[in-house]
RNA sequence: GUCCCCAUCGUCUAGUGGCCUAGGACGCCGGCCUUUCACGCCGGCAACCGGGGUUCGAAUCCCCGUGGGGACGCCA
């Protein structure tokens, strides 16, 4: 690599606040940011952004990190936690403070909130007053006597105006009267968002600030702090990405359903299936949809993301979750399939742990066309995993299992029996016994294969009768068809 | 209410002034395959928000509407 591809080499950070699960559309934001950056060359950064004490849930840091790592977004630096850095916060506002660039604002926030809703009856837009912005010295030795602390509001010049130049808006201009002077560091010394995430990019050397649009109104307030502390935001890229929405067109939230990715992966979703739905979310590359991490990472621009919101469509991931499980490796997702029976229940460990890495394997590959999720594909292979068929659908037995079936099934068993051993009891052989069997007995495969089916299942659905067989094998094969004709005895 | 953003099938999108009778994908509906379901294959329904410009020519450029979303905290 050239000395001068690695000054240029792209910083990029992902900055959640741990107050609440990694979304998928936090998740999208995360996986631009960290195909950006391995696109470049660059670094990939994750930054907590727990300054609110109120409102962080430390518990919440190592799932965040789990989603991460198990979407396959590796880190280069950090995690860093801003609640861990709240000197440096505090020596950049004194450097605000004693340039006059910031002041100390004693009104309490209960007079705040007075003159908001204030603003608010009469329809107006609220903006600080700037009350305490030319405070004399007695005034505010006055407040500080009252014991009253102050918090810090930078000073903004009403007039004039500060334009965000983001890579795929545009130019956007904000008129500096819509802004008023706001609070970067609270009365208790801790650092508001705008602040510290301004102090923080700097610090941590970030080129682009890739984020999600729900922000783009506070760049020019963090804009007007680069200014202050005397940084050059032109040499900063920005980037605000769409965002994802729910199905109503609003922005995602509990109410609507899975939003976590932890959720996706608790219905058996593949990682490299929800990566791969993520990123067709305002992004693409002509008419394909099927994209390896190598290739998103060679192919993705920031360019290529366009403006407009996107909604999530379960559906689609849905889609893209079997193509994987259809063209995955077997040993890998018969693992993971074995490991959701085991969460869901589906079966004791004890069980699963009983069937053997390749009998896993085989049943993915057998069930993989109808299964659109791993935790589906571990509830289906139930009937053939099992010793014991534990249900039998009770339509299922009325409609195929009568007693008039009884004696082709007992054909059916001869077949097995008669014409083929164990080692060529495969699913190609079964199926010219079988129909040999049947027709020189003056009946036809059509007749006995559902009931033969439901015999071996118990259900009208699912794989070829012979493989099915092949599958079970030749022992399980005859014990289901003959207790199958027994349940028909009874019926009599 | 104010500010900001956005606008192609139901959904994700291709499209960067003529290649558009608008392409692909999901979903949906038919058909084929077939012992069932599925997979696969074939086919179908389905969109340029509206109005003005600019231009020989607009999905594409400009303006105005309309609609949707987001932001307006000593939250992030």
């Amino acid at each position: 690599m050239s000395d001068k591809k690695s000054t240029t080499r792209p910083r990029v950070r992902f900055a959640p606040s741990p107050s609440g699960e990694l979304h998928v559309g936090g998740a999208r934001t995360a996986l631009f940011n960290w195909l950006f950056a391995r696109h470049h060359g660059g670094a990939f950064i994750l930054r907590f952004e727990d300054t609110d004490t109120d409102r962080n849930k430390p518990e919440l840091i190592e799932p965040i990190m789990e989603s991460l790592r198990w979407l396959g977004l590796d880190l280069d630096e950090g995690p860093y936690f801003q609640s861990q850095r709240t000197s440096i916060y505090q020596e950049h506002a004194k450097k605000l403070l004693a340039e006059g660039k910031a002041y100390l604002c004693y009104c309490t926030p209960e007079e705040i909130e007075e003159k908001r809703k204030m603003a608010q009856v009469t329809k107006q837009n609220f903006r600080y007053d700037g009350k305490c912005r030319n405070l004399t010295p007695d005034e505010r030795s006055q407040f500080e006597r009252e014991g009253r602390k102050g918090a810090l509001r930078i000073k903004i010049d009403p007039h004039g105006s500060t334009v965000v130049r983001d890579l795929i808006r545009g130019d956007v201009v904000y008129a500096h009267a819509e802004l008023d002077d706001f609070v970067i560091q609270r009365s208790d010394g801790l650092p508001l968002y705008n602040f510290a995430v301004v102090v923080d990019d700097v610090t941590m050397g970030i080129t682009h600030v890739i984020r999600a649009d729900e922000h783009i109104n506070n760049t020019p307030k963090q804009l007007l702090i680069y200014s202050a502390l005397g940084f050059d935001y032109t040499k900063v890229k920005f980037v605000h990405v769409p965002m994802v929405l729910a199905k109503d067109r609003t922005k995602l939230s509990k109410r609507h359903g899975a939003t976590a990715v932890f959720e996706y992966l608790e219905k058996g979703v593949l990682p490299e299936a929800l990566v791969n739905y993520l990123v067709r979310l305002g992004w693409s590359h002509g008419d394909q949809e099927i994209f390896s991490m190598e290739e998103m990472i060679q192919k993705f621009s920031l360019e290529a993301v366009h403006p407009s919101p996107a909604i999530f469509d379960e559906e689609k991931l849905l889609w893209l979750n079997h193509h994987y499980i259809m063209h995955g490796d077997p040993m890998r997702l018969g693992e993971l399939a074995k490991q959701f029976a085991i969460k869901k229940g589906i079966y004791s460990e004890q069980e699963a742990n009983a069937i053997s890495a390749d009998r896993w394997a085989a049943v993915v590959n057998f069930l993989k066309e109808r299964n659109r999720t791993l935790v589906e594909l571990a509830e289906s292979s139930k009937p053939f995993l099992k010793d014991q068929l534990e249900y039998y659908d009770p339509k299922a037995i009325e409609k195929f299992l009568t007693p008039d079936k009884a004696k082709l099934l007992e054909h059916v068993i001869e077949a097995v029996k008669e014409n083929i051993d164990n080692v060529s009891f495969t699913a190609t052989n079964l199926d010219a016994a079988v129909r040999a069997k049947l027709e020189a007995n003056g009946s036809s495969l059509k007749e006995v294969a559902q009931p033969c089916r439901v015999a071996l299942s118990g259900l009208t659905q699912g794989p070829g009768l012979f493989e099915m067989m092949e599958f079970l094998g030749k022992k399980r094969v005859i014990e289901r068809l003959e207790k199958a004709i027994s349940m028909n005895i009874n019926k009599k």
